[in-house]
DNA sequence: ACCAACTCCGTAAACGTTTACGATCGTAGT
DNA sequence: ACTACGATCGTAAACGTTTACGGAGTTGGT
């Protein structure tokens, strides 16, 4: 089936009824309607994409921005996956389909973006690995397209956005390991400009300043993102002259590189280091188990997408309620490694 | 800026004239293209993706279809991001855009595929999480969509493919095991209809036939593609009256649920039982580190896009030797596991 | 019998781009 | 001076859809 016209003659009505019809328009026989419908599924006829995204303005896509290749995020696919079924359920309520847009590793994220938005790829976008400083909100702002944000910056435009609620992360952590007798807390920041880490540290620094300890430098342990970076980490910490005696990790992929490192230094998490991180699918199998925080990856898709659709106009007033701003809870699961 | 005729009249000329300017057309006077060039970058104008999709009648955008939410590939975290990265590094260079098509866990896949293909949303597909029987290899076929897929099926229409060598993989292990003395060797099989199931352990029968050893069903496991997945079938191993003495896992993200579940029963991997599996970036920092096989993601991603673009009409003559079907080869890096 | 109102449907314009075609101008060859 | 030709550009049609507008037919009220 090429197109709306040849469905159209097929059945002997005109092309602008065909649409109609299909489009749940009101001034359109019962009988009528059933028939195109009948068709169009028979004949396998849906609308072409760019004519109609051409006339309505509109393409009924939201993007999710992700960048390939390199480790970014330090996040892990199911991760993600799991975010974008709950963006999807929400998405496919209103007839919005998701796809990710693929930055390459070669090619600069903001050129990226702004390539896809001045071709009206997207209805609206959904942003990720935010970074400290992130030029993409002022653009995207400026551009007045919808968008949402899974993290924060300090390029805040106001756009709605969700976080992990780190802040609550790093003073449970601190409060968890000094109760149970630390001083000394190595604290495992990886690298970039995401701002997390600066949001994570900071509130580390003041939880620990309640207890009348100081955050000093060589307890800070950057490294990338991966696997790799956690095994780095822990090969430094068995060589500096004070090592920490617990170490909290923000993200949720280093900790399989660094049980691995420890190991070989001949330290057990729970007996001779302490260690908090994040629940993943990976860190549930980890042994000695992980003590990390857990969040529901679903709901946080579903409300990034509610998030989304209260910035656009046509599906606003059905979202008012939707939280614009919202740190996301996460609960600590008590495993044996702190 | 919103559209070619406002560039048009900023400069004075034509849209014809910009139009061609901007897409490198012959007929027009260095001089003028590059003040069109010029004036575009700093307005910030980019052609509208539906106007040049409608007009051209392709949208330059390439497909690379997932499924979110459930478990499907038993793929890990970087695996599909790497080989995007190579995929891109090919189609940038025809000015191509890969998208990850996201195909909700509350919809059928095969129906999605026919919607976004009626919809004319991109050029070319990639499909993975092949099946046994994939009813979406016809449907590209009938409806002359350029596709390539990431793993074989039984409904094989001649378009290209590149696969995991499971065979190679299947001899080698088999070879390795038996040669080490084992006579009971256990094979964990995803559950689902996904393709490579089915032919691994076929492969593997056929290796043990020539050693005159037999694979018998209690010594096959099946399971979800998961870290759960694995944890289940190290209780089921322990459960068992004559458990085997060694195991090859096809799938990448079981093997650290099946290491937990290995510890708790008191079995060691390469010490009590021999483990051969799939490298992956987790699997590097197992302890004991693991046998398994490696390949290049990135590469496999390069090839992928050379198999698509050989059957694409406007890109085919550039791309004449790509191999259109392929198993991909992968090497054992020997570990402490098996 | 007439008009109003309503239901249903066809017509045509518009969305932003690309490109076939033809027009214009200058240059060179005879 | 005439023709041929190449270089450059403008014009307009086309891609497939949605939708404002208006027309035809029917109903119902007076």
């Amino acid at each position: 089936m090429k197109g709306i016209r040849q469905l159209a003659e097929h059945l002997d009505v005109s092309i602008g009824t065909v649409s109609r019809a299909l489009n749940g328009k009101p001034d359109v026989n019962e009988e009528t309607r059933r028939r195109v419908l009948e068709a169009a599924e028979k004949l396998g006829y849906v609308a072409n994409q760019s004519g109609r995204a051409l006339r309505k303005g509109a393409t009924g896509v939201i993007g999710f921005m992700m960048q390939t290749g390199r480790e970014i995020t330090g996040q892990g696919d199911t991760f993600f996956m799991s975010v974008f079924d709950g963006v999807q359920a929400v998405l496919a309520r209103h007839k919005l389909d998701l796809v990710a847009l693929l930055c390459s590793s070669e090619e600069d994220p903001d050129d990226y973006l702004r390539r896809m938005v001045a071709r009206g790829f997207a209805d609206g976008i959904i942003l990720s690995a935010t970074r400290r400083h992130d030029p993409r909100f002022e653009f995207l702002a400026r551009h007045h397209i919808p968008f949402v944000t899974l993290g924060r910056s300090l390029t805040d435009v106001g756009q709605p956005w969700i976080d992990l609620d780190f802040e609550a992360m790093a003073e449970q952590s601190v409060e968890r390991l000094v109760g149970a007798g630390h001083r000394e807390i190595g604290f495992v920041w990886p690298h970039g400009d995401l701002n997390l880490g600066y949001v994570f540290i900071e509130r580390c620094r003041q939880a620990l300043a309640r207890f009348g300890l100081t955050l000093s430098e060589h307890n800070i342990f950057r490294t990338t993102p991966s696997e790799m970076g956690g095994y780095r980490v822990a090969r430094e910490i068995s060589s500096v002259e004070r090592p920490p005696t617990a170490l909290i990790l923000v993200n949720e992929t280093l900790v399989t590189g660094l049980y691995r490192g420890l190991q070989e230094v001949g330290l057990e998490p729970g007996r001779d280091i302490a260690i908090i991180g994040r629940q993943s699918p990976q860190a549930r199998f980890l042994s000695p188990s992980l003590t990390g925080f857990d969040l529901s990856l679903r709901d946080l898709g579903v409300a990034l997408a509610e998030g989304l659709l209260s910035t656009m106009t046509t599906y606003a007033e059905r979202y008012p309620k939707a939280a614009r701003q919202k740190l996301w809870p996460m609960t600590l699961i008590e495993g044996e490694s702190g």
